[in-house]
DNA sequence: CGCGTGGTTCAAAAAAACTTGAACAATCCC
DNA sequence: GGGATTGTTCAAGTTTTTTTGAACCACGCG
């Protein structure tokens, strides 16, 4: 499931050391939220870069391919993690991590937590529907019992979330 | 990332559309955690068995391999979401679910998300470490207020967790 | 225009994660 | 003991996810 796999590291050898240890960090981070490597490596190089970079940059200095980089940042961006830099006289445009450990967590919850649990209340309803056609009214009292514990658990991850983003922003 | 993926839907047929639609809940909130297909089908199924099931049982009703099954269970009983029935006169053991979100959160954020904290912490220190060896001071100053705020959210996700846990348990 | 550069897309390749199944333990019971 | 039954392990196979790279689009500029 995780744990006694193979070296994670990355295989970027631009990189200084405190920048690959950085990415590093990240990508184990990232790891854990179920998000793609990539995306750990790119926002961990933003993350520790004194200047914003452009996705040639990042494709140069983490050896990742164009196609990679591209989707990671659209991504990130989605997530509300990465933003374009102001003005940078050039034609290409140079990205900046955001910062903001409130914000972080505002654009996960609401990208990858959020539609799951609407999803999953969703479902949840269906199932009650085809609970109640159960014949044997004890086997039936018993799976509405299951389904409305379902129910709760499902109000108390929507409760949940609004107060964890309260509680890590400041 | 996710999304527009083929069906995720439960080979098993001998199910009934009630079992099939709480597994498939289930298979999709697993997924969620970053865990495998497998747990969340003999968790789902386990859930809305009136009786405890035996290792046999899932293999047949959810159609997995023993091995599967055999694993799933271990890792379920090591999450704390799964615990054996007392005293079936039987040789085989039977297993139940835990029902309790409270414990089902705490053993997840015991066996999934306290080991990368800690380690995230441990790997901060050396990044620390590299960071002072910069050798310009206004690089070294931008690296270290990273840094700090990295340990800032470190802590703050300790301090989160416990929390967390109690806000779930009622 | 028409070319050059920055960026996106997506099918195919590669890598990672999960599952299977057969061999192996362990345990029970006659 | 020995045969049957329950459960575990792990290498190999399968599936899923991620990455690559080449084709393509878009835009600015001479």
């Amino acid at each position: 499931m995780d744990l006694p796999s193979t070296e994670p590291e990355t295989h970027a050898v631009g990189l200084t050391t405190l920048q690959r240890q950085v990415v590093d960090f990240f990508v184990d981070g990232v790891r854990v939220l179920g998000l793609p490597r990539s995306l750990g490596e790119i926002y961990g190089l933003l993350f520790i870069s004194t200047e914003p970079l452009s996705l040639d940059d990042l494709v140069r200095d983490l050896g990742i391919s164009k196609g990679s980089a591209s989707q990671g940042l659209r991504t990130l961006r989605t997530l509300g993690a990465v933003r374009e830099a102001a003005g940078n006289g050039d034609r290409r445009t140079y990205y900046e991590p955001a910062v903001d450990l409130k914000k972080l967590v505002g654009g996960f919850i609401r990208e990858q937590v959020r539609p799951h649990l609407d999803s999953g209340k969703t479902k949840l309803q269906t199932i009650a529907e085809t609970a109640n056609l159960t014949a044997d009214p004890e086997d039936r009292e018993f799976f509405n019992d299951r389904i409305e514990r379902l129910e709760s658990w499902m109000k108390r991850g929507g409760q949940v979330l609004p107060m964890l983003q309260k509680i890590l922003g400041q």
